[in-house]
Order: structure tokens, then C-alpha cells, then sequence
DNA sequence: CACCGCTATATCCTGCCGTGCATAACGAAA
DNA sequence: TTTCGTTATGCACGGCAGGATATAGCGGTG
């Protein structure tokens, strides 16, 4: 049985997404591929799916996450920038925080399980 | 500009969410009005998905959280059981707590936002 | 200078979640 | 014993997020 607490933090813009679990992941793939499309390739998702999420993340912050060119060598291609690393890191940070503190509060709601 | 951290807990049993921020404000609303379809209305949901959602979290604890019956004066009803009052009020803590948690990173990550 | 893989964007299509609706059973109260 | 509002459950419809597909443009490399 598997029994544990989900979480999710989501950071807000207006009515956006400005960050969340999925665009860090993202972040990772495009770092590891050089690509956004080998990144959606990579995570089973549509390349237009990946596309949108990486506009919707360089829309709301001050500074672009991901910088993109197409054309070049084997098509240009993406990368994460100096700004994305750092909200990554800290979105990271937030997570695992988060998850601590949901883990000591799990015994006490597991143990009411069947 | 709205911008904020969205957070969601949700306590898994295998494959289904046996408590989250959906059920814990349904068990509000039943204890205020005495029935799920009552409760239903108030939330605006169909009495189909709080019936459902009652039934969920019915099956994966050990002890019922709400119990219900049909006939009766009015048409039976439905109520909070200590069982159910006990799970929401830790869940609500944890809430709480996590709530407490993101706030406290919630700066940092928003004066990187437009 | 043609080729190739990528970015960028629009349009269509589909699967899923939840609502709406329909129905049956229940049991206290009048 | 009739009435009434509820519980309990199944089924068909609709909205929408995301996938699939199509197309255009870009610019190093061979």
C-alpha cells in the first residue's frame, strides 16, 4: 500500500503559473538536452506543451529562464539561463522544505488508514 | 497583481485521495447543514461528486467520517463523526503549517516576477 | 547554397472529469 | 399509508486541457 501525502506549490502570477514542479523538471530536461524539444521528448510531453510552458515562465519573470534560438548549428536550440538556475534552486529548496514538514505530520494521518 | 503561492496537500491511499482541501471544506459544509446534498448546494458542486467524495474518504479510513442515512424525518441526513472532526482538524494543522512555510519563501521567489 | 533540426505558432482532434438528469429505496412524520 | 427530502447509483452530454498535426522561418554546416 502506498500511502504518503502529494504536494504541490505552485507559484502564482495573476492567473498564470509563474513556477511549479512541472517547469522545474522542464528546466532539467532542457539543461540535459539543449533543447526544448528533446526535453518534451524526453518527458513524454507535447513539444507545444513545453513551448507554452517555457513562454509562460519567461512572460512572468523579470528575466527570461530559458534562453531559445532557432536556425544554427543542428537548429539552435535552448538553454537555461543564470536567473533560471537560481529560481529553480530556490523553488527547490521551498519543496523540500515543504516536504519535511508534510512528512512529520504524515504518521498521524497514515496511522488513521485502513 | 495577485501574486501568491498555491498549495495543495492531498493525502493518498494506493490510487485514490483519501483527504485534501475539497473534502476537508465538504465535511464544513455538512456539519453545517446537516446533509451532503445541502452541502453540495452550498459548494455549488452536483450532489453526485460530494457523494462520491464522501464515499472516498468513507472507504479509505478505518472509521467512517461522516455517517448517513436515507428516510427519516426530512430524509435522513448526514453528519460529521468524531472519527472525521479528529482528521480535519490535523489536516488543518499541517495546512497550517506549510502555509506558514511557503510564506516564508514566498519573497524571494516573487521580486524575481514582473 | 542547399540541407537539417530546431523555434514559433495556428488549427483540429480527443480523452477525461464533472455536471445534469433520471431512477429507486428509505423511513420518520402527518 | 401517503408524503417528502434525503441517500444511493447509473448513464449520457459538454467543456476544456493537452496532444497531434501542419506550416513557416531561422541560420550554422557541409
Amino acid at each position: 500500500m502506498a500511502n504518503y501525502i502529494k504536494l504541490r506549490a505552485r507559484l502564482m502570477r495573476d492567473d498564470d503559473i509563474a513556477f511549479g514542479p512541472g517547469k522545474a523538471q522542464l528546466l532539467d530536461a532542457i539543461e540535459s538536452t539543449g533543447s526544448i524539444s528533446a526535453a518534451a521528448r524526453e518527458l513524454g510531453m507535447s513539444y507545444r506543451r513545453a513551448w507554452l510552458l517555457v513562454d509562460t515562465m519567461n512572460r512572468c519573470f523579470r528575466e527570461p529562464l530559458v534562453h531559445s534560438a532557432p536556425g544554427g548549428k543542428h537548429g539552435g536550440g535552448a538553454e537555461v539561463t543564470e536567473a533560471g538556475r537560481r529560481i529553480r534552486q530556490r523553488y527547490r529548496e521551498m519543496e523540500q522544505a515543504l516536504r519535511d514538514l508534510a512528512d512529520d505530520f504524515e504518521k498521524s494521518l497514515e496511522n488513521e488508514l485502513n
